[in-house]
DNA sequence: ATCCATTTTGACCATTTGGTCAGGATCAGG
DNA sequence: CCTGATCCTGACCAAATGGTCAAAATGGAT
């Protein structure tokens, strides 16, 4: 995950402890949500005391912001790859497979997400009506392009994209879940690779 | 939503109460999650001082798990009811509807599932290991029992059942995102509805 | 080794939070 | 309309929480 921030100040020991703190932030956060999540808490996982820690961020809110705005950017990147002059099976597919890797190497990046989005988004709704929305606005015309040629099935596309999330995020979201349900030795996202690669290829073929 | 609790009680005030207090209680845990949730604000909600819900409840965990626990069955249900004899298609495609459905009258109850199992559904892991697991087994082996005759196609059938619930709950859980990227006047459920149709039959059709 | 800027700490504070309790208000049956 | 059971409240408490501050400790360039 591209840490645009914690990247930043100027002595050695400022960028070192900056992301030792968005590190443990994350870690509390996407556990807690904002509110269920508390300073002392967030300081002990990082190993500092609660005014050293302090003395690197204004606030609580301040943590938490710089981490989702910091995580915006790369959190949609998948998506803005997605390319209008591609073959359509391999664009939709790559895309679901970058989704679903990021599922798997970032999913406290996800749950994060999951938990801003769950109690009302209060922090990111602009940034999701503006920027995201956009983005799904342009992304669903390529689709519709490709519906219109007659090169992949008829279908919703904005939905199309809803399910892509759902399903790729699902296994970071709900990890622990589907490692309740499945047997412990068994390595998940392969399987689910294969399984949404055949979902999507039915889905889209003509 | 089938209330199993908030119905006990002997006295007429009790069940009131009771009612209000689990209600109230629905609302502000789904949206900030076990810890993030505060006496006051429920008691607030409900109308009541806080000594006064404290009256009914014994503290704040007692609400929630009397939450959970109430909600736990009505929630397996729709797959309860997926049955072996009936056809392949009309079976799924049931169950889809009928977890859309549920996703479209009791977002909020979906969201404290949701909240609970991204914090590591600390108080409902044993039902998942048990209860959930069992049934997840039994129907998997219906649905691989069609694949077997050659009813519908081959798949992977946990992951199946993991897709149908990733889908129709991201209506409820990320409903903020869906209602902010959708035009504000589209009826998202019918949309929603004919989309996932469109989905499941294509991918379990031979 | 010195010196200034940076970093860290303990002590502190106001507010919030989960929860208690004794006593007063209200209800429902006789 | 009396009475015991149920219900409700204000006052209270200890702990947790978000945050401040002055002073001590440390880092690093010279």
């Amino acid at each position: 995950m591209t840490n645009s921030a914690g990247k930043t100040g100027k002595t050695r020991i400022q960028r070192e402890k900056n992301q030792q703190i968005l590190e443990a932030a994350l870690n509390v956060f996407s556990q807690f949500g904002f509110r269920g999540s508390t300073i002392d808490q967030i300081a002990k996982e990082a190993g500092l005391s609660k005014p050293n820690l302090l003395y690197y961020f204004p606030s609580k809110e301040a943590i938490h912001s710089e981490l989702l705005s910091g995580l915006m950017d790369s959190w949609l990147d998948p998506m803005r790859e997605l390319n209008a002059d591609g073959d359509p099976k391999e664009e939709i597919l790559s895309y679901v497979r970058r989704k679903l890797q990021m599922s798997r190497d970032f999913p406290r990046e996800s749950r994060l997400f999951a938990n801003e989005i769950i109690q009302g988004a209060p922090r990111i709704l602009p940034a999701i009506e503006g920027e995201l929305r956009e983005l799904v606005a342009e992304k669903s015309a390529i689709i519709q392009g490709w519906i219109n040629d007659g090169r992949i099935a008829r279908l919703d596309p904005q939905h199309l994209l809803f399910s892509i999330w759902s399903l790729t995020q699902h296994y970071a979201d709900f990890e622990v879940q589907v490692r309740a349900i499945m047997p412990a030795d068994e390595r998940v996202y392969p399987r689910a690779e294969t399984h949404l690669e055949t979902l999507f290829t039915r889905m889209i073929s003509i």
